[in-house]
RNA sequence: CGGGGUGUAGCGCAGCCUGGUAGCGCAUUUGUCUGGGGGACAAAGGGUCGCAGGUUCAAAUCCUGUCACUCCGACCA
């Protein structure tokens, strides 16, 4: 958006290259539905709850007809479902873009040669899904981009005056899990966006690290999440550079350790300078305790805790962002010239975040026993008017005309106009969780009233109809997290 | 990959042990009523019982094989 087209690579001055890329770039308007009446809408929901699901989350995808399963471990996202993992995935592409990330796309189908020039055709084991094709090349579903992107970066990135540079992408990835479960959550296909950052030398990969660091912190809290850093293990590596971002939830895979103020800890806010100095940012978080049971046991926690702050949970890996150094510059020789004229090679790190597991992570943390309880800022839509009988005339008329009013003042709003009773509209709109609920009550029409329910909090109030609109965007607009 | 379980109508299930030609609830269709928490009444449609063999006069049911899904464990965004 903000990045002239033009800018050859080769010919970038480092300054400007670094203000066009760090630039704090408005936030697109949300995508708007057109005229979406549920009658005319595709929302299988479910009374009962399929036998297969285990969780609440993957129960709830089922029932508010936002997936459907096809095989073990793979998905289709039915539309109510799409909307939000697109919502998902605008808030990651918003907050990656204004880091200065550059977003590109990759194949999901491979050849195997990158992958054996780096090794790891061999390393990989049976997770990766390879495949022949007609001509008997052997090809790959990509478990991850890492081979890729290097050998993008190697054809066209010489010179240090290009650096730094972030590329990611969002697109599906395939791993062939022993176990797949919990919908979603742990499918064998999913969307994955995955950045992977060049530098020259460490400081910078340093630099870039604490920069998706911050960036993962805001993207998480946007989403109505606290996704919390934890010290993950750093394999051959080492050093300090690799930690999995965790959403807390009783129903997450991970045992975690972790300092109680982290739990409410204020983010970096939208102005934060990405071309600044990110470290004290990255030092205030990582200062608390926290670290899943692969880091840490008990004993560790209770040592490095005050009893008091002491909070052992479940969490949902969400994220995790790590620093690799040369592990696939130097066997895929990716390099640029240096200053001082040598070829060095880049230093890089990777940052991964699962769209398609922080669906169902984010309704692990928010439902209750009807259903759903969604963030405004990723709710497939922000509000449903909800026609209460449909066929009488004035009912109609009052509804159609707020329901306009709702898409001329930028809600993302859903028309209930299906011919049955209160208690399945209640019902299903409780379901999918729509955050606000417009109730048009016949026989107080006549009055000028109308009724809004708060799905959160169960609140109704009556108010004059010529006030819903304006209360509704009063309501909505702030908790969209976008200027947070 | 080791150990269990399950495949019967779109979904949830019964029937299987003790073979006799398939049933219940929800959903769907039509009509009437209803209209503040999955409403009522009436009528209707929908299933080669996962698949392939075998036993038998006869198989959803018994036997063999196979496929799929799923749960527990080891592994993972």
């Amino acid at each position: 958006m903000a990045r002239p087209a033009a800018v050859s690579p080769r010919n970038a001055v480092p300054s400007a290259r670094a203000g066009a890329l760090y630039e704090v770039q408005p936030n697109p308007a949300p995508a708007r539905g057109v005229f979406m009446r549920l009658s005319r809408y595709f929302l299988p929901v479910l009374k009962e709850t399929p036998k297969e699901a285990e969780i609440i989350s993957h129960q709830l995808m089922l029932r508010a007809g936002m997936i459907k399963q096809q095989a073990a471990g793979s998905y289709t996202w039915l539309p109510l479902g799409f909307k939000v993992l697109n919502k998902v995935v605008r808030i990651i592409e918003e907050e990656q873009n204004r880091s200065g990330a550059i977003q590109l796309l990759m194949p999901t189908v491979q050849s195997a040669d990158l992958w054996k020039e780096s090794g790891r055709y061999d390393a990989y084991g049976k997770e990766m899904l390879r495949i022949e094709d007609r001509h008997e090349r052997q090809m790959l579903f990509g478990p991850t981009n890492e081979e890729m992107i290097t050998d993008v970066f190697r054809t066209y990135v010489r010179s240090y005056k290009d650096l730094p540079l972030n590329l990611y992408h969002i697109q599906w990835k395939f791993r062939d899990e022993v176990r797949p479960r919990f919908g979603t959550m742990r499918s064998r296909e999913f969307l994955m966006k995955d950045a992977y950052s060049f530098d020259l030398d460490e400081a910078g990969a340093r630099a870039a690290f604490y920069r998706m660091f911050v960036a993962y912190l805001r993207t998480f809290r946007r989403m109505g999440l606290t996704g919390i850093p934890m010290r993950a293990d750093t394999g051959p590596i080492g050093g300090d550079l690799s930690y999995e971002f965790h959403v807390l939830a009783d129903t997450g895979e991970s045992q975690v350790y972790l300092h109680k103020d982290l739990a409410g800890k204020t983010i970096p806010p939208i102005d934060t300078d990405y071309r600044g100095d990110l470290k004290p940012i990255f030092d205030d978080w990582t200062s608390l305790f926290a670290a899943t049971d692969e880091m840490t046991d008990e004993a560790g926690f209770k040592a490095a805790v005050p009893e008091d702050k002491q909070l052992s949970a479940r969490g949902i890996e969400v994220g995790h962002i790590f620093y690799f150094g040369t592990k696939y510059s130097e066997p895929m020789k990716a390099t640029v010239t240096g200053p001082d004229g040598k070829d060095v090679l880049v230093q890089m790190g990777s940052y991964g975040i699962g769209p398609s597991r922080l669906v169902p992570a984010i309704i692990e943390a928010f439902h209750d026993e009807a259903g759903i309880v969604w963030p405004v800022s990723v709710a497939p839509f922000e509000a449903v008017v909800i026609n209460l009988k449909v066929g009488d005339a004035e009912s109609d008329t009052a509804s159609i005309k707020l329901y306009g009013e709702l898409q001329a003042a930028g809600i993302d709003a859903l028309y209930d106009d299906r011919d049955q009773g209160a208690g399945g509209k209640f019902a299903t709109a409780d379901l999918i969780g729509i955050p606000y609920q417009l109730i048009m009550p016949a026989a107080r029409l006549k009055e000028g009233m109308a009724e809004i329910k708060h799905r959160k909090s169960g609140e109704r109030e009556t108010l004059p109809i010529g006030d819903a609109v304006k209360k509704l965007v009063a309501l909505i607009v702030p908790q969209r997290l976008d200027t947070i």
